[in-house]
RNA sequence: GGGAGUAUAGCUCAGUUGGUUUAGAGCAUCUGCCUUACAAGCAGAGGGUCAUAGGUUCGACUCCUAUUACUCCCACCA
């Protein structure tokens, strides 16, 4: 045999297998007359670099595509990327800037050049680091939700839920963000504490010297108010019936209006109402058909109606609108106040609520019949109490704002007419023929056509992603998404369950008539050992890249997977890595051990015989346990199954008992067996740890290279023999018993000992495993007997004694304190037995095998006391 | 403010419709071992009033109620 490193070394024998698998197809799938397993990854944005997150969501990926595969589906996962509007072209603009170029200087069609090289020269380094951590998409397949295709679908499905009436467009108040100048959807908005000052400003009351104290913290917005608004029943303001007030500084009458919104508590109880700048005071105006003055350009700077403040910035004029306030006697005090201000996401910058005319989708008819799907279970949730969540969500959906003030994306296929008439279409040709045909007098060209400026918002794309990875919006009835579609397992963080989850639901529904997977998983987010999320800002989260360098993908893998119950947040620690690195190492060594034995055509011995025959039955039922496991999703405690029946099982039982003496050989037959075993645990093992197990199943038996084991199939369990478990699980319990003697009493493993068991119960099992038991124990006698061995340790296990002669002398008071303890405690485990037993109501309403357990219980404990007690007896 | 969830060993978690000897696992800890596959290892041990208080029941970690602590989601007061 050639020498074999003691240490496993991951790293190139992971690039060698990938690139492998890659170089063989492994991964590509086409339809065939198998079932189909679809992933669809969720596309990491195209600007993203691999993060702990993706680390776990794709490692779970990969975990179940492997497992189809082995179980003879037709397995195929989709990669690809989103294009991510925002944060791409916020990353755009950024790095033009640093060329010294403004956005604001390049026309639409140039700046789209630029992002396009920035996304092909930059984009997609995650895909490249996935192919570290194994996964297995079908690389070919990768798409990007900005391609052609894909673009167009978007399109498509916009003009059809036009036409279907359900997207329109609306005055609303959206969140602005006036750095990026856009419009945000509510998830995008961050609120933050801040500390600021809550001023309390005079109103006069219109043809009187009183005045009405009303508090704000922003003052610039007095230029926009149109009325002030207390609680009806407030009788600090009941006598306000019917007058106006005079906005300070600017001067206009505004009425008092009387609303039950108002807390009486805050401020003063009086509010000032700002229409347009405040989305409860937007409902208030609509409610009491009030005015509403804009005082903001885009920017965040005054407009025009701000009067002698237009063009100056919004916290400039803030400072100054307090200085002139203060100047005129206006301002009646000024506290501090600390308050939350909600803040754009990716520009960090103060949001403006501002009305606007945006694009909508209504939700209410697409969100019934999602909801109805998650609700009874077509659709699985693991864990399941995020239907509640969903639930919730759905039954309160709000129309979606589709609309982003943006270049980087789809653009809105909206185009306007000089009469200012909007037809939507697919392609301005089609526009052209709308516009001709709904207004034949007007003669249009296609230069009277502008289109609309906006793109779509990025989720307007991903929720089609399910779908259109196929091509099946554009071609509803093509092989590839009748073949693959529905998928069947989404992997996904709760964040996204509303903007992403929910929504690609009511686009399957809506597209598909069917689901678009059945089943979500939710994985946790990733913690810091302090439990904080990992995030750049916070620089708490290793490099993946250099974490798989140290301990391999491999062990990565598995320490992601150890702690991560679906649903759980998982508070990541390199301790679990390194379990996962040191599990790699186990099993390169127990290969070690097995190539280094020399096989000859001997006898098997028995002990070798059973030891199979116990490996095989326990191999059946772990194979149960984890079909059992996977079905319900719960990937850590299979892996924790396959790890504890390699390690324990494999590596200290079974491998221990066949394990001829040094430089003895091997009996072919058990050698044989034991190949097969070994086979077998590679591929249980393959889904959570691929490149270990590929590695290894090519050096337990010679294979031709493309003999690939993640395409070999699962073993399946059969029939287990409980009855033999049994015995060997008392088998190992009396090892056990042994070696604690052994341990207590400091005798060196080397030192062969003689051992007396009782007749009883389980003294036929005991005979049976005798080889076993003697080996493992490194025994030189192992016999029954029918009388007390006295001078030796006397132990029992089960209701079998059993007795070591030690050549020292036994520590009498030391032993006797070991069996009193014990037989206080079976006392106290007998009591708790009678005590039920002596409860009649217990007898006979419980039901009898109950009770019959219980009696059972107690003659087993009175039959340990009485022997613990002789045990004393024979000491004194 | 509204909704949901969690609370079991030092840490991370199991514990199926209430009854399987007075609760299990991995890691960590402790003890003894450099035993010819592996010290990234072997053998063994210790460690829990199942958050608190009530209730239902013959019987509660498991079901109900209240309390406390934490987490998440939604909304948000000028």
């Amino acid at each position: 045999m050639t020498e074999i490193a003691s240490k496993y070394e991951a790293k190139a024998i992971e690039d060698k297998w990938y690139a492998k698998w890659m170089n063989n197809k492994c991964f590509a799938s086409q339809p065939d007359g198998r079932k189909a397993f679809t992933i669809v990854i969720p596309p990491p944005n195209v600007t993203g670099v691999l993060h702990m997150g993706h680390m776990l969501n794709n490692t779970i990926q990969d975990v179940l595509v492997r497992r189809a595969r082995m179980k003879g589906f037709n397995a195929c996962w989709v990669p690809g990327t989103d294009h991510a509007s925002i944060a791409t072209e916020a990353k755009v603009v950024a790095k033009l800037k640093e060329e010294g170029i403004n956005k604001q200087d390049l026309s639409r069609e140039e700046f789209l050049a630029h992002a396009w090289d920035w996304k092909e020269k930059h984009g997609g380094i995650i895909l490249q680091q996935l192919k570290k951590l194994g996964a297995s998409c079908d690389w070919d397949r990768t798409r990007f939700t900005m391609e052609e295709a894909l673009y167009e679908s978007v399109i498509d499905v916009f003009v059809d839920l036009y036409d279907k009436g359900l997207i329109y467009r609306g005055v609303r108040m959206v969140n602005w963000d006036p750095v990026a100048l856009t419009a945000l959807s509510d998830e995008e908005v961050i609120f933050k504490e801040q500390n600021s000052k809550l001023y309390y400003l005079k109103y006069k009351i219109e043809n009187s010297e009183e005045f009405v104290v009303v508090a704000t913290t922003r003052p610039e917005t007095i230029l926009g108010d149109t009325a002030v608004c207390v609680h009806p029943e407030d009788e600090r303001y009941s006598s306000l019936k019917g007058k106006r007030l005079i906005v300070p500084l600017v001067g206009r009458s505004v009425p008092v209006i009387f609303d039950e919104y108002v807390d009486r508590e805050f401020g003063t109880g009086a509010l000032k109402i700002t229409p347009a700048h405040d989305v409860n005071d937007y409902n208030l105006g609509l409610k009491h058909k009030l005015d509403v003055i804009d005082i903001f350009n885009d920017n965040g700077t005054l407009n025009d109606n701000g009067g002698v403040y237009a063009s100056m910035d919004r916290f400039d004029c803030r400072r100054k609108i307090v200085e002139d306030l203060q100047d005129a006697g206006l301002v009646f005090k000024i506290e501090d106040y600390n308050n939350k201000i909600g803040c754009s996401e990716r520009t960090n910058a103060v949001i403006e609520p501002k009305l606007s005319l945006q694009w909508f989708v209504r939700m209410e008819k697409l969100a019934k019949p999602a909801l109805e799907v998650v609700m009874n279970d077509t659709i699985r949730f693991h864990p399941a109490k995020f239907k509640n969540v969903y639930r919730h969500w759905m039954e309160n959906v709000k129309d979606w704002c589709i609309s982003r003030q943006l270049w980087w994306g789809q653009r809105i296929p909206a185009y306007y007419l000089p009469n200012r008439e909007v037809v939507v279409a697919k392609t301005l040709e089609e526009a052209l023929a709308k516009a001709r045909e709904h207004f034949p007098e007007e003669n249009y060209t296609s230069a009277d056509l502008k289109q609309d400026e906006d793109v779509l918002d990025t989720w307007f794309s991903s929720w089609l992603w399910p779908i259109s990875v196929f091509d099946g919006i554009r071609h509803p009835d093509n092989d590839q998404i009748r073949y693959y579609y529905p998928t069947d397992d989404l992997i996904t963080a709760p964040e996204i369950i509303f903007f992403w989850v929910a929504r690609m639901i009511m686009a399957g529904l809506e597209y598909r008539k069917e689901v678009p997977f059945r089943n979500v998983y939710f994985t946790g987010i990733v913690r810091d050992k302090l439990g904080r999320k990992m995030s750049k800002s916070l620089g708490n989260s290793p490099d993946p890249i250099e974490l798989m360098d140290r301990y391999g993908a491999d062990g990565v893998r598995m320490g992601m997977l150890l702690a991560s119950p679906a649903g759980n947040d998982l508070p990541f620690d390199e301790s679990y890595c390194e379990q996962g690195r040191n599990f790699s190492n186990k099993i390169w060594n127990a290969l070690r051990l097995i190539k280094s034995w020399k096989v000859e055509h001997l006898p098997q011995p028995d002990s070798s015989r059973k030891a199979v025959e116990w490996f095989e039955a326990k191999m059946n039922a772990t194979l149960c346990e984890l079909e059992k496991d996977f079905s319900n999703y719960k990937l850590s405690e299979a892996l924790m199954t396959v790890y504890k029946f390699i390690w324990d099982d494999f590596c200290s039982w079974y491998l221990e008992i066949i394990k001829p003496a040094y430089q003895s050989p091997i009996d072919s037959e058990t050698y044989e067996r034991t190949l097969d075993i070994f086979e077998r645990l590679m591929k249980i093992l393959h889904p959570f740890m691929p490149f270990v197990t590929e590695e290894i199943y090519h050096m337990i038996r010679q294979r031709k290279e493309d003999d690939f084991l993640m395409l070999s199939s699962m073993p399946c369990g059969t029939e287990r023999d409980d009855a033999v478990l049994e015995r060997f699980a008392f088998v190992q319990e009396f090892i056990a018993g042994v070696r604690t003697v052994r341990n207590e009493k400091n005798i060196a493993q080397k030192v062969a000992l003689e051992v007396y068991y009782s007749n009883g119960r389980e003294s036929g099992t005991l005979a049976e495993y005798a080889d076993i038991i003697s080996k493992m124990c490194n025994l030189k006698s192992f016999e029954s007997t029918s009388e007390k061995v006295g001078g030796a340790i006397a132990k029992m296990v089960g209701t079998t004694e059993f007795f070591i002669p030690l050549t020292g002398s036994v520590d009498k008071e030391e032993e006797t304190r070991k069996i009193e303890a014990d037989i206080k405690y079976y006392e106290g485990f007998r009591a708790s037995v009678m005590k039920k037993l002596s409860n009649e109501s217990f007898v006979s309403k419980a039901p009898s095998n109950i009770v019959e357990a219980e009696r059972k219980k107690l003659s087993d404990s009175e039959q340990k006391i009485a022997l613990l007690k002789e045990q004393l007896a024979a000491l004194k």
